[in-house]
RNA sequence: GGGCAGGUACCAAAGUGGUCAAAUGGGGCGGGCUGUAAACCCGCUGGGGUAACCCUUCGGAGGUUCGAAUCCUUCUCUGCCCA
C-alpha cells in the first residue's frame, strides 16, 4: 500500500470531495506542503464533531506537512450560515476572543503548535483591519451574486431569510485563504463538507487574484446510521474538554455507539491499521463489545491522554463487568454526617447532577430506573446512609448505564 | 418606509377568556427484551412536595378581568408582498 496520506485518508473514508485528485495527491506525496483548517470560536470548547477535521490534519501532520489552525476570531463575528437554519445568536467580540484562547489551547493539545512547523492564527488579526471600500473593489468583484445565490447552502435559506452580514462569511472566508497562501504559502484548505463552498470560493479568489491553483479537500460529515447528528447525548454535548466532558463519559459514549458506526469510527477516530480494522469489523454480534471497547480506549487516547483513557476502561470494567477500579468515574465527595442523618436519594441523584432534578429522580423511582450500589431504588421512603457505604464509595446508577461514585469523608 | 402574517415547552405544531403545566408528532429518558448495540413493546417527559397543593412557563413590558397562552396597548424580533 502507498504512504501518500491522501491513499490513508481515501482508505479510511476521510475524503468527501477535492478540488482536483490527481493534483492533490501528488502535491501530498511530495515536499511538504502548508494546509489550513478553520476552527469557528462559537462555544468553550470544541465537541466531537471537531475531531475529524483534527484527525485528518493530524494525519497530514505525520506525513510531514505543515499545519495551520485558524482560530477564526474574525469569521466566526460575522457567522457562517452554512448549514443553519437561521441566523445563530451574536456573540460579543470579548466573548469570541475567549473562546478563541480556550479553543486554541485545546487544538495545542492534539496539534503542539510550535509556531514554525504547525502554528495557530486567528484572522480577527486581518479581517477587523480591513478597509470596507477597498475590500469590496479588490475582492468583492470577484464574486457572482448569482451563483452564490445559486448554491444549496443560501437557497436553504432564502426560504428563512438570510442577512446581508451572513451573506459575506463566504467573502471572508475566501480572502483567509487568499491570506494564507500570500503569507505563509499555504496552498490546501480542508474542512467539513458542509464549507464545500466557502472553500473554493477561496480557490477561486486565488486564481482570480493571484492566478494561481490552490487545493481544497472536504471531510465528509459524519452522521450516525439512525440518522441523528453526532455527539450529542444524554449528558448534552459530547465535549472535548476534559472539563466540560468527564473522559469516562467521552470513553462511554464510543462504547454506547451504534454497531453500524463502528467500522467508520474506528477508520475517522482512531490510527489503528486497515488490518487491524478489518478484523475488528468482522467480529460478529456480542464480540462487537471488545472492538467497541478498543474503539474507546483508541480515541480517548488520542483526546485525553493515556493515563485517563486507563482510568476510564477501568471505571467502564468495574461498573458493567467485573474487576477494575473506579478511580475514572466521575465522582462526588459528600459530608460523611450527611450520610449519619440519610439523605434522600432524589435529592443525592439530582445533586450529582445524575438526574436534571429532584422530581425527575422521584420520577426514575417511580419508574424502577435508580440504582444504589446496583440495587433498584423500590421505594420513595429508603434513604442512602452509612449500610450503603462500601470501600468504593457509593455508586449511584441512573438507567442502565449512567453512573456516578458518591465518597464520604 | 407601507401592507400582511407570525413569535407556544428540546424541535415541529395545536390551543383564541376558566376544564391549560398546555393536544399531537419527533426527539429524549425509564422499564421489558438484549450484547453497555439495533429493532420492537409499555411508560414518563417544567420546578418544589409522600400527597393535598404551591410556584414558574406560552417573544418583552404594561393593562382589562374574579380569572389571560388566549382580549387591549406598546415595544421587540422573524417571514411574505410592495417601495
Amino acid at each position: 500500500m502507498s504512504d501518500n496520506v491522501f491513499d490513508i485518508l481515501k482508505e479510511r473514508g476521510l475524503i468527501a470531495q477535492t478540488s482536483d485528485d490527481d493534483a492533490v495527491r501528488k502535491m501530498l506525496g511530495n515536499d511538504p506542503i502548508v494546509f489550513y483548517i478553520g476552527f469557528d470560536s462559537t462555544a468553550t470548547s470544541l465537541h466531537i464533531g471537531s475531531l475529524v477535521p483534527i484527525m485528518a490534519m493530524k494525519h497530514l501532520q505525520r506525513a510531514g506537512h505543515k499545519p495551520i489552525a485558524i482560530v477564526g476570531g474574525g469569521t466566526t463575528m460575522v457567522g457562517d450560515p452554512s448549514g443553519k437554519a437561521e441566523l445563530r445568536q451574536m456573540l460579543t467580540e470579548e466573548t469570541i476572543r475567549e473562546y478563541g484562547r480556550q479553543i486554541h489551547s485545546q487544538l495545542d493539545r492534539y496539534l503542539h503548535f510550535d509556531g514554525k512547523n504547525c502554528i495557530a492564527v486567528d484572522n480577527a488579526d486581518w479581517l477587523l483591519k480591513l478597509n470596507y471600500v477597498e475590500f469590496l473593489r479588490d475582492i468583492g468583484r470577484h464574486f457572482s451574486v448569482n451563483r452564490m445565490l445559486a448554491a444549496e447552502a443560501y437557497r436553504q435559506r432564502m426560504e428563512k431569510g438570510l442577512s446581508f452580514i451572513e451573506f459575506n462569511y463566504q467573502l471572508l472566508q475566501a480572502y483567509d485563504f487568499l491570506y494564507l497562501f500570500r503569507n505563509y504559502g499555504c496552498t490546501l484548505q480542508m474542512g467539513g463538507d458542509d464549507q464545500w463552498g466557502n472553500i473554493l470560493a477561496g480557490v477561486d479568489l486565488i486564481r482570480r487574484v493571484d492566478n494561481v491553483k490552490v487545493e481544497a479537500m472536504t471531510f465528509p460529515l459524519l452522521t450516525l446510521s439512525t440518522g441523528a447528528k453526532m455527539g450529542k447525548t444524554a449528558s448534552g454535548t459530547v465535549w472535548l474538554d476534559a472539563e466540560k466532558f468527564n473522559p469516562y463519559d467521552f470513553y462511554q459514549y464510543w462504547i454506547n455507539c451504534d454497531d453500524r458506526d463502528l467500522g467508520p469510527f474506528l477508520k475517522t477516530f482512531t490510527f489503528l491499521s486497515m488490518d487491524e480494522i478489518k478484523r475488528l469489523e468482522s467480529l460478529q454480534g456480542s464480540e462487537l463489545r471488545e472492538a467497541k471497547q478498543i474503539l474507546a480506549f483508541e480515541a480517548t487516547i488520542i483526546s485525553h491522554g493515556k493515563s485517563a483513557a486507563r482510568e476510564a476502561k477501568a471505571s467502564s470494567e468495574a461498573a458493567f463487568g467485573t474487576g477494575g477500579e473506579l478511580d475514572g468515574m466521575p465522582t462526588t465527595t459528600i459530608n460523611r454526617s450527611r450520610l449519619e442523618q440519610g439523605i434522600n436519594p432524589a435529592e443525592l441523584f439530582a445533586e450529582v447532577g445524575l438526574t436534571g432534578s429532584r422530581g425527575e429522580a422521584k420520577r426514575l423511582i417511580k419508574q424502577g430506573g435508580l440504582y444504589i450500589n446496583d440495587q433498584r431504588i423500590d421505594s420513595l421512603e429508603r434513604l442512602v446512609n452509612e449500610n450503603d457505604l462500601t470501600p468504593e464509595g457509593i455508586l449511584l446508577r441512573s438507567g442502565k448505564k449512567k453512573y456516578h461514585r458518591v465518597l464520604a469523608k
